[in-house]
DNA sequence: GATGAATGAGCATTCATTCAT
DNA sequence: GATGAATGAATGCTCATTCAT
């Protein structure tokens, strides 16, 4: 096995055991077990543990920055609100399609360690102003509401993640449609009528 | 200083000190230090730590549960609208006037301690299920939108937490006010205009 | 209650509780509770918790000391074997007839506390002591085996304690007369017969 | 050096300890300090300091199990009384042999740890259980009285232990040879000659 | 005298990381 | 490269004793 597969085999691996305990009841031991490596040769690999789960926010994040698709207004065959509709599927699809890693990003390892806190921070940093750009972008094709869209993007994403932690961590059963309809309708209309 | 007062005070403290770290970087002796007692008062106050951690997201539900106030479609001085908007402007302002356990709510304690992590899991399900309800009782006075009540619920949930958190964790500044009628707003439109 | 009554009273109690739980698990908390009085006014009476212990052996060895009566050759009435049979009498009688205080004789506090053990362990000489000067009598008057009177001392006096033990501790149920009989054959027979 | 020498020298230095200090005046930085390893090596081969006392016990009681031979009548070239005497002596080698745990099995560890309490209790119970047997054997064999051997077991024992406390815990200074021939004699025809 | 709140020393155990083989 | 034995810092909790009221 050459040093590539024997890296992806333990991350694959840390992955597992983190969604499944969590950041700190993950023990270096637990992954090691499961990769069936001895304990050493997981610091050949990596620096340390924090430097695993980093590594798998970062390919977390970059899987969801591949799936969102900027909207293209001059799309003749596709209108916007299909595209913004095809953005949620994409996204719902990435999520659920790698649990483990969702699971790990729905964790949020607040403590113990500062640094791996701003690392998770800086994720929800990042995917943040990913929608508050596209409320803006959205505000200028008039298919996003006028207002702060900063307050958009936390409130859009702070729905999102309680829906995905409900679905992904407590077992609320819903098809991936559905989710994707529920979340579409809330974004367009509220759920009040007053 | 009396016993009940002692209590309080050491309470107050560690209120702090769990918002400050978050529950696991929080040790006991932070705790006596900031409370200026020895460990072993601490022990006398409290079974151990995780008691003190309980009774602090206990005292917030009970805060949170007096704020809210059933609607009343046959009051005639205050429009259902009205009597929604009060609502969300005691909550926030609940949550905001007591920013150090808001922090303690909103810092998911996952991981090394199942009792604990079940104890803010509670919280969260019995809030959702006080705001499951409403949006039932809402549907029922024709307020709220046809659908899931129990989705409703979990959307708005994520999206008044993650607006807290980036408000009281990170600095996200916005008056009570604005935070009001953001979240009204939200409620009422969504933000998508497709 | 006068000082004295209340000293007994803390006395009597903190007997039961050693006798129960044995020295190290016996806490003064437990004992104070038992008596009904404040933590502090242990202190007020005793020195430690050493002291309480050391108190209730001294008296055990005082009653023990009482019950055993020197074996009078010259009396024409009693038999020296009627007297050393009366002997065994007393002391059985004393020591079953408060089982606490014989719970904690058997309660080798060994460990934690150097003193603590020096105490048991002089109890246990004096008796040695006690047992060794009568064997030597007995050899006078010929009613012991020749033979060093040390050993005999030490083998006596453990067998005693252990059947002690057997009863008080762990429920061996025999009666007073049994156990009278059984040591006293003991002592004059052995048990092998090659 | 291997893992079985490492686990043996804990394990060695761990008796050497509890024989001197007793278990719970025993602290685990004792035991790594004399065996000049990290405190961690020691939870490397041991679960928790109860497991390693258990296991000191445990190996006793094999040994003293090994040293027993059960009484052969139809051996033709030794007589029962003679192979009584050289169990008593195989007996009395194997707990002179190894002092340490010899005197760590005379600490009866009373108080505090119910289960390990309980662990000298069993192996007591499996001595005094293993000498009930032999003298029902004797019985029938008619070199043992008639009789409960429940309570000869239990005087037995008793008198055993005394005199192997006063041996190696109290230095009282006896051959072998000695302690052989007084426990032999006062086995045949106790102390007393009324 | 009586109280009981406060004290703080003491200790077993865990686990990420290192490094000799 | 791989191993896994060794490390040791770090922390929650108990309980005998004191002392202000």
């Amino acid at each position: 096995m050459d040093k590539a597969e024997r890296r992806a085999q333990i991350l694959a691996h840390a992955r597992e055991v983190f969604a499944k305990r969590g950041y700190h009841a993950a023990k270096i031991d637990d992954i090691v077990a499961a990769a069936g490596v001895a304990r050493g040769t997981f610091y050949l690999y990596f620096d340390d543990k924090r430097a695993v789960f980093e590594e798998l926010v970062d390919h977390a994040f970059a899987r969801l920055d591949r799936a969102f698709v900027r909207v293209d207004p001059t799309d003749a065959t596709r209108t916007v609100a299909f595209q913004i509709q095809d953005n949620i599927e994409r996204i719902v699809a990435t999520l659920l399609e790698d649990r483990a890693t969702t699971k790990i990003l729905l964790s949020d390892a607040v403590g113990l360690d500062p640094d791996l806190d701003r690392k998770l921070l800086r994720f929800y940093e990042a995917v943040g102003t990913l929608l508050e750009e596209s409320f803006r972008d959205g505000q200028a094709l008039g298919v996003v509401a006028q207002g702060d869209v900063r307050i958009f993007a936390v409130l859009t994403l702070g729905a999102m993640k309680e829906l995905f932690y409900q679905v992904v961590m407590r077992g609320l059963d819903y098809s991936e449609e559905r989710i994707v309809a529920e979340m579409f309708a809330f974004l367009c209309h509220g759920v009040l009528r007053v």
